[in-house]
RNA sequence: GGGCGUUUAGCUCAGUUGGCUAGAGCACCGCCCUUACAAGGCGGGGGUCACUGGUUCGAGUCCAGUAACGCCCA
């Protein structure tokens, strides 16, 4: 005994139900379908600290579409779930619950500190992964990893390692971008370049000897105080003969060089510039050079340091006001003039990065980008759409040395030990006692690793890897990675690069790039701006479904997505029609235990080969988009399919057969019941819950929407007469709708039909269930006078005017259809006259072109004739 | 400065190797509470496909240029 269904469809009571029954019955396993082809996807681990937002949403809707259909195929599909363990972020966040309560995470000391974060993790770090089940999520949660545990924290050690020994891995002093906030290095990508109004302060370098000066142009005079030289170009004619003389660093007096060095930019400023090295990059390569001391000014606090005389323990910012003045006052600035230029910023708190002289682990990157490059180009891997392959090239050949430690107590901890006796660098997964002089006073780095460093092994380190595990062997290389565009670089780039240096595969064959989910007024969405649309709000209010197929049906590839309400609001509504369309055929047609697959009838009538054929094109057309990650475009096509061809078309005529013979009636049934199933089932994918719970009410009981087969439709063909069915249905309607007659009044045609044979007596039936009509075959009025004429694809049908409509009234609708005819045969005459149409066209859109004129000018004449013959 | 993208109905957007009269959702207009659904049905109006030129029998689609807007990189 099934439950009555809701005469409107309450999301919130169906949801609830089903996901705890999907996870119960192990269908988010791959071990559902043991002997099914392997087919991964490994989750863009989010952040243990986030929580849901609209751009999760629509990741997590993308991949959860395609892992449900390999699933439906019989694939032993995997989406493997798990989280990263975001290491600025999350220590920023448990150290902000310290200050509250008055203490530091210094006060703490680091073991306690990472207790602390764990428990932390414990109790707030599941948020996102309850949000998931309610997103629907079909994540395989037996399977869950995080990128700190023990098996993913092996894997970086033996990645580190590695690279190590092979000489990838090295340490170097060199210029970073260092973060005064965060108190940590950071690497290119994690920083955000922004136009700063910025001013060029022209400064008057004294020659050691007295005899006039040099003007060097400068954004940042507060680094003056570190200067070591003074750099031309060797080819500028107008310093040539200063080369090799003495300068003096205004305010500090000390003595510097003038060198020539080619990496200085000729049109740029006055053609000099002061040489920094230990704050800039370009003046560190400069200083390499010329061997120039190296004096650092600015300390990890962004404060002045020592070597700074008088200005020492002044903020970088205040200093640079104190030194401009402190110039002024000695005449030394020639000139301040405004210089709009790029100022790096802190990708995660927007502090003024300071670039500094540091001591960091780094990667080479030049062994890894080839392979990485390779496997895009020979199509090992391929990007979709194919337009993100030239960022990512681009981004690949100008790729520079990955700085990855970090100056933070949470992440993984730097397996290099120095020893206190000898100065040995030891770097080993495990740690060492000793040191190979013998000594054990050894003492591990300080830093930990860049959380992307392990995000980078994600494919195959949550797999189980360094040890061929059977998950493994199984799912590596993964299939499909599902991410948006803005993290190509920081996390797809980089796992290619470990993949194929540590697999010697590519960790995945294809990437589905898609674009950010945007307000209305296409801004991008943010918690500053007031506009972000919160997934867990819109899930409690429209339902999950709803969110999920407004948020794929605006997917277009690759492109951004502008969310609105109103478009959730729609999802829902069709959510309602399908809801309602089901409870019809089940508690109206009394259509029920249809099978979990299969069961088209034996001996369909027409209208049920129409639809049956319909859906057999359709569903060969979404699996085909589907199969090129077209998923917006697959579910518009069904969308369509199911209102405009199945809800309005097919179950309207089923409802005229209520009256037909038992057998015509059982072939309706089956089809009523397998149609909406298999509608159903290629639903399932973007709208999990809703067609779930609408098989509960559908289906035999025998097995559950979400691990039925995908539909393999029975070939069937069309009856032809649908097409002058829908055009005489559509033709009486519209008669109907311009002239005002309502429903109630029953109009007479006489359907003339000498293109065809005689019209099969289901069609008059359906035209009359359809129109509220009364249709009889017959012959072409003598004379026609007094008479309608409705074309419709070679049948005429003729209604009498008389007692509907003045007969005047219908001439404006005639003059109308005769104008479009006369545009329509106008453009067809001409392609068909010019010869080198017909010479060079493909002959079948020349036939095409000559069959749909002589279809206009037989149905121009119809118009005509009937027009005179109105009088 | 380099690269990529966008410009199609009032709004937000589809439109895949060039080929019937360029589509959808929302909004709008008219009629209808027809026993699945008024959160609905039926019908309708609405487009110089940014602009200029080119290739082609044929261009929203390909090419070149222009303009505006956006993103990424330096």
């Amino acid at each position: 005994m099934k439950a009555v269904m809701n005469q409107t469809y309450q999301p919130e009571a169906v949801e609830a139900r089903w996901y705890s029954v999907w996870e119960g019955s192990g269908s988010f396993q791959p071990e559902v379908h043991p002997e099914g082809e392997p087919y991964c996807i490994v989750i863009p681990p989010p952040n243990v600290t986030g929580v849901l937002h609209t751009g999760h949403a629509l990741d997590h809707t993308i991949q959860d579409i395609l892992i449900r259909r390999k699933r439906m195929q019989g694939y032993a599909a995997l989406w493997l779930p798990g989280m990263d363990h975001a290491g600025i972020a999350t220590q920023n966040v448990v150290e902000r619950e310290l200050r509250e309560e008055g203490t530091t995470r210094h006060d703490l000391g680091r073991e306690a500190f990472i207790e602390r974060v764990w428990a932390w993790k414990a109790e707030s770090g599941s948020t996102i992964s309850q949000q998931m089940r309610k997103l629907g999520d079909s994540t395989d949660w037996s399977r869950e990893r995080f990128t700190f545990d023990e098996g993913l924290s092996h894997a970086v050690r033996t990645v580190f390692v590695a690279l190590y020994e092979q000489g990838i891995m090295y340490r170097a002093n060199r210029i970073i971008n260092w973060c005064p906030r965060c108190h940590t290095a950071l690497s290119e990508i994690e920083v955000d370049h922004e136009e700063d109004p910025g001013e060029l302060t022209h400064i008057k370098y004294p020659f050691a000897d007295g005899s006039g000066h040099i003007t060097v142009a400068t954004t940042r005079p507060e680094t003056m105080l570190g200067d070591t030289a003074v750099a031309v170009h060797p080819d500028d004619e107008r310093y040539k003969d200063l080369i090799g003389t003495t300068l003096l660093v205004p305010i500090l007096g000390r003595e510097i060089p003038v060198v020539a060095d080619e990496g200085v930019e000729l049109g740029f400023g006055t053609g000099a510039v002061k040489v920094t090295p230990a704050h800039d990059p370009l003046d560190f390569e400069i200083g390499q050079r010329h061997g120039l001391e190296q004096i650092k000014v600015v300390d990890t606090e962004a404060r002045i340091t020592d070597a700074g005389g008088p200005y020492v323990g002044m903020d970088r910012f205040e200093a640079r006001e104190a030194v401009r003045s402190k110039l002024r006052e000695l005449g030394l600035i020639e000139k301040i003039e405004e210089h709009p230029h790029s100022v790096g910023h802190c990708s995660r708190c927007h502090t003024v990065v300071e670039p500094l002289l540091s001591l960091q682990w780094f990667v080479d990157v030049k062994p890894l980008v080839g392979p990485a490059m390779d496997a895009v180009r020979s199509g090992e891997t391929t990007f979709h759409p194919r337009r993100w392959e030239n960022s990512y090239f681009h981004w690949m050949e100008n790729l520079r040395d990955w700085c990855v430690s970090r100056q933070l107590w949470w992440g993984h901890r730097i397996p290099a030990w120095y020893c206190n006796a000898c100065g040995e660098t030891l770097v080993s997964i495990q740690d060492p006692s000793q040191c190979t002089c013998g000594s054990s006073d050894l003492r591990q780095d300080e830093d930990v690793l860049d959380t992307w460093f392990s995000s980078a092994l994600w494919p195959f380190s949550t797999l189980g890897w360094p040890d061929k595990t059977p998950d493994f062997e199984e799912f590596y290389p993964t299939s499909t990675l599902v991410t948006g565009f803005d993290i190509i670089f920081f996390w797809v780039a980089r796992m290619m690069m470990m993949g194929l240096h540590f697999t010697e595969q590519p960790p995945f064959s294809d990437i589905v790039i898609h674009g950010m989910v945007r307000d209305i007024e296409g801004r991008k969405m943010s918690k500053s701006a007031g506009n972000a649309l919160d997934p867990l709000e819109l899930i409690d209010e429209y339902g999950a479904d709803s969110l999920r197929l407004a948020l794929i049906q605006a997917a277009a590839p690759g492109h951004d997505i502008p969310l609105s309400v109103d478009a959730i609001d729609a999802a829902r509504r069709f959510g309602n029609k399908l809801w309602n369309a089901v409870r019809f055929v089940v508690e109206f047609m009394d259509v029920s235990s249809v099978p979990l697959d299969g069961g088209y009838p034996d001996d369909p009538g027409p209208e049920d080969e129409w639809i049956i054929a319909r859906l057999g094109a359709v569903t060969e057309e979404i699996d085909r988009l589907m199969d090129d990650f077209r998923l917006s475009d697959a579910y518009a096509a069904l969308y369509t399919f199911a209102w405009s061809e199945l809800f309005d078309w097919y179950i309207e005529m089923a409802k005229s057969l209520a009256d037909a013979d038992e057998e015509r009636q059982e072939a309706m049934r089956a089809t009523l019941g397998v149609v909406t199933r298999d509608v159903l089932k290629l639903f399932h994918p973007v709208m999990p819950f809703i067609t779930e719970e609408l098989w509960s009410h559908l289906g035999d009981g025998t097995g559950l929407m979400i691990t039925a087969p995908w539909p393999d439709v029975v070939a069937a063909e069309a009856p032809h007469e649908m097409e002058s069915l829908q055009a005489a249905v559509s033709g009486i309607r519209q008669f109907r709708s311009q002239h005002q007659i309502s429903r109630k009044i029953e109009i007479p045609v006489i359907v003339v039909s000498d293109t065809e044979s005689d019209l099969p007596a289901w069609w008059y039936a359906q035209v009359t269930s359809l129109t509220g009509s009364a249709p009889v075959g017959g012959h072409r009025p003598d004379p026609v006078t007094g008479y309608t004429r409705i074309p419709a694809g070679g049948v005429e049908t003729f209604i009498p005017l008389e007692g509907l409509v003045d007969v005047d009234a219908e001439k404006p609708r005639i003059e109308k259809a005769i104008g479009e005819l006369e545009l329509g045969i106008g453009r067809a005459q001409g392609k068909l006259g010019n010869q080198n149409f017909r010479d060079r066209a493909p002959a079948e859109v020349v036939e095409q072109v000559e069959a749909r004129l002589a279809e206009m000018e037989t149905e121009l004449e119809g118009q005509l004739r009937h027009l005179a013959e109105l009088g």
